[in-house]
DNA sequence: ACGAATGTTCAGTCTTGACTGAACGAACCG
DNA sequence: CGGTTCGTTCAGTCAAGACTGAACATTCGT
């Protein structure tokens, strides 16, 4: 092939997919760009360089950016001497998504459990499908839970 | 208490609380409240019935059950000298979700694998950062088939 | 002190998609 | 046949929220 490495084209379809695929989690498409872009290149970006190389306005990197620390999918990195944030892939992006997946499934599974509790002793077969609900949701938790661990043994991601 | 099975206020509350669920799923409101509605009620609801009991045009419950149909989270009924349609739980919701999930976990996890690939011999941080990805959403892949296994040995849900 | 650079915030625009009403085709009833 | 009752479809409305540009506060260099 004549060129193994033409990354930028490669690059920017990826994080191109990305975006969409965050999109999809109703996430902001920005947000799977800025962390498609950081999973591939090398060393922390500023917040300028960022939106300068998705062609978007620095507010929107700005809120994205926060977003995406907040839930632990990239750091902030700053530098002595460098008034400048920088951003880079966070320890265990991974187990940050896990983690959020686990907690959106509590709520779900809490708001069955409450209902089935407020049935009380009536409507049995409502009883016994949201138990079946339940379980689902249990069975899904300790999935997660499983494979958290078995993640941190091998070594985080 | 005065009111042990106090339903329609619960019910209503419940199914408000499901459609909000839903949403935040990236699913039409009205999809989780039938959804929720066919959870806490017996024997099998008309389009009309839906509509009426809702508070929502016909138009969005047709569109809103097919949803729910073909995502196998709902079932179509029909009545021998009976023209309507109706719609109730399906043999095994949950399942049908964990399915679903599995299905946009792999889409990722391909999404990630095939950049890898294509980073052929270059960039060894970033693939090793795709890799760590990839693991991650393998082992939730591997999670959800043992909690599928689990639910179908207890029996589906 | 002034000007430039940096990150955040906010009002406003614009896109996306949920929801509706009305029109439609089909099946039934008289 | 009309007249109903179904379910679906489609154009149009509306709301939510992503994104932007501009204004702002802060920090630095000169």
């Amino acid at each position: 092939m004549t060129d193994a490495c033409s990354r930028e084209e490669t690059i920017q379809s990826f994080v191109e997919a990305m975006g969409r695929d965050f999109e999809k989690e109703s996430m902001p498409r920005i947000a799977g760009r800025v962390f498609g872009l950081l999973l591939l290149e090398t060393g922390p970006h500023g917040l300028q360089q960022l939106a300068e190389r998705l062609r978007v306005s620095r507010a929107s990197v700005s809120t994205n950016t926060r977003l995406l620390e907040e839930r632990g999918m990239i750091e902030r990195v700053t530098l002595p001497g460098d008034r400048r944030d920088y951003y880079r892939i966070g320890e265990a992006p991974g187990l940050s998504m896990l983690d959020k997946a686990s907690e959106r499934i509590r709520v779900t599974h809490q708001l069955l459990s409450s209902m089935r509790y407020r049935l009380a002793d009536c409507a049995p077969e409502a009883r016994s499908r949201l138990r079946s609900m339940e379980r689902v949701y249990e069975a899904f938790l300790s999935a997660i839970d499983h494979a958290f661990d078995e993640l941190s043994d091998t070594g985080p991601a």
